[in-house]
DNA sequence: CATTAGCACTCTTGCCCCGAGAGTGCTAAC
DNA sequence: GTTAGCACTCTCGGGGCAAGAGTGCTAATG
């Protein structure tokens, strides 16, 4: 059932201006709109026939026409046009970065930021991470007698940190001595890497390093990282939400309570392109009404993340794969700008 | 104007059965459902001298009352009852952060959750913040040849990091050797004893006691901390916000968006006790409509922040209350164990 | 034979109106 | 001072109604 390239062009009509006005679009309006050498009769029959696809539905009766997610997916894939960001809108996502710190964190938040505000919705990014963690360097400072606090540092550049109660009492100086002992023993080494040991004797030490491979462990599981999520109030502003607090707080909670990477399907993001779900393809019930625009960041090889957009299903596709596209390319050059290339930090002898 | 012993009671009841119903309050409501030996006409005249008062408004002619600011104000003065968790209360609180990891943040976020759901409305609890920020330790991982991650532990156990860039090439040798002297003449100094000093003459160690500096600076500004909140959805989904989403909206803006402590007023929590800030008592517009229930917690003279409750001005005064009180407590004894008292953690040879 | 004009039909939306219900405030009696 | 009684006011929900928007069918047209 390939369309015809006139009612593919109704329906990417349909979409595109429903997008815009959150109205059902009637036959008429498209005509005027859009200046067709058409009768909205023949519109009318040609909707009809779209409808009979299931590409588009009607809410009632009398009302005009409102596109199916299969409709989204149709655009989607071979309907809507590339677009690409201009360089005036480029050079203003650019310059709020050279603005920032270099702060891995505040990157993050801030390609959260430029992605809600550019799609008025909500938009999210988590925290890079590594196919393999390595410890990079630990630390042990004292807080009291017989308490230190224990920070880890691994190469994906992040730090954690525990508190470690003993059951004698220790000194900064032992612990320094401690601390630069194992460091030599286990730079760079992995959580399973470093279970593999022997055990060491002494219960502080013993301590430590359990907690370093829990440390390590909770790094390499993605689902413990805490995205940053931006926009949630953009999203909520959203005419889909207005008047029905019910759903408005649904949505709010599904988008900030829950592991939203559970709701991402991994194959989605087999390629390292642009990765869009609509609606009901998304694996989660909870986020049946809405769209993901996502992409992978981070150096090939190297620790990466997810970043991209949340929003109703009437979202500008093309927009925002274009805005997740660029963002997500800042991202990753300045990853590798200030963090070096992942692989060359793991094992610094390879090309150096 | 004091009230007398009848009003004041009838006072009460209006206050508590509207806290508990949300609806406003009838004369002939209130005489059933308190099996008062009063008519309803002799209470409505109760009512309209409590009127004249400025204590309770109507909504309208035909609804019955409703609390105004100052009645809220005058029964958390001298009204409301003392109220003291049950042993059964408490000790569901304290099995939770026995349940919890020793790590102050989760205690903190805990300390809001259990707020949050005893009283179903928000909660927000300040990561504890010392008068004198002091360094404690830093070190410095390499990251490229000419970057390298800096991390600094402070004597509130605050770890920060950040990224600095060089001019010219090191190696994780040397920069060990530097953190290793930095931390000799460092250790336990203010931002600005740091300042103080002659300023280096190598580039980069320049550039790691600036950071330092910044650092320490960054923890000691209180408002660049940014608290944890929970149960905001609990909040919004009191009757309140119901079928306002503009309101609710705007109220999650205030909630999440906006720095609170800016909006806390000092001297409310000048005594060591809980202090509640009703309506337009809060100096910010933004909060007209809400009311805090907020103590400090932490050792005294060490660190502490503050934790409290962020909900309608219709709030359960002493049931907020007594359990701001014991949560505030409980983190007390918290940090008290497990990071020492802060004055000896500051300075170890005091008393130790 | 695709296209179009015309028209009946359907469904939503906003509006007004009305009656039920809740609660007050006053007055007159106790 | 308290209370019963009652008129009055205001909200709230539902029914009815007209306007408007849009469809779907049919018959005419180039």
């Amino acid at each position: 059932m390939a369309l015809s390239e006139r009612r593919a062009r109704i329906l990417a009509f349909i979409i595109e201006d429903y997008v815009e006005s959150a109205q059902p679009i009637g036959s008429a309006a498209l005509v005027a709109r859009h200046d067709l050498d058409l009768s909205s009769a023949t519109v009318r029959s040609e909707m009809k026939a779209l409808e009979e696809d299931g590409l588009i539905t009607h809410p009632h009766t009398s009302a005009g026409r409102v596109p199916s997610n299969l409709g989204y997916r149709t655009y989607v894939g071979s309907l809507m046009g590339e677009r690409r960001l201009s360089s005036a809108e480029e050079l203003t996502i650019l310059h709020q970065f050279h603005q920032s710190a270099v702060n891995l964190q505040r990157w993050l938040s801030l390609s959260a930021s430029v992605l809600a505000n550019s799609l008025h919705t909500a938009a999210i990014a988590t925290p890079p991470h590594m196919v393999e963690v390595r410890l990079k360097q630990l630390q042990l400072v004292e807080l009291t007698e017989e308490s230190a606090l224990l920070v880890v540092v691994m190469n994906d550049a992040a730090v954690l940190q525990h508190t470690l109660q003993f059951e004698e009492a220790t000194t900064q100086d032992q612990l320094t001595r401690l601390a630069g002992r194992l460091n030599q023993q286990l730079e760079g080494k992995t959580a399973t890497e470093i279970e593999a040991r022997v055990p060491a004797a002494a219960v502080i030490e013993r301590q430590v390093v359990d907690q370093v491979v829990a440390l390590l462990r909770s790094e390499e599981d993605a689902a413990s990282e805490t995205p940053v999520i931006e926009g949630v109030r953009e999203l909520l502003r959203q005419p889909e939400y207005e008047g029905d607090s019910d759903r408005l707080l649904d949505t709010l909670e599904a988008v900030e309570t829950s592991r939203l990477q559970r709701a991402i399907p991994a194959r989605a993001l087999g390629s390292d392109d642009v990765a869009i779900v609509i609606g009901d393809e998304n694996p989660a019930e909870r986020y049946r009404d809405m769209s993901f625009v996502l992409s992978r960041y981070g150096p090939t090889g190297g620790a990466g993340g997810l970043i991209g957009l949340l929003g109703p299903t009437r979202l500008d596709y093309p927009d925002a794969v274009a805005h997740v596209r660029y963002v997500s390319d800042v991202l990753t050059e300045l990853m590798r700008r200030f963090y070096g290339d992942a692989e060359a930090a793991v094992t610094p002898e390879e090309d150096q």
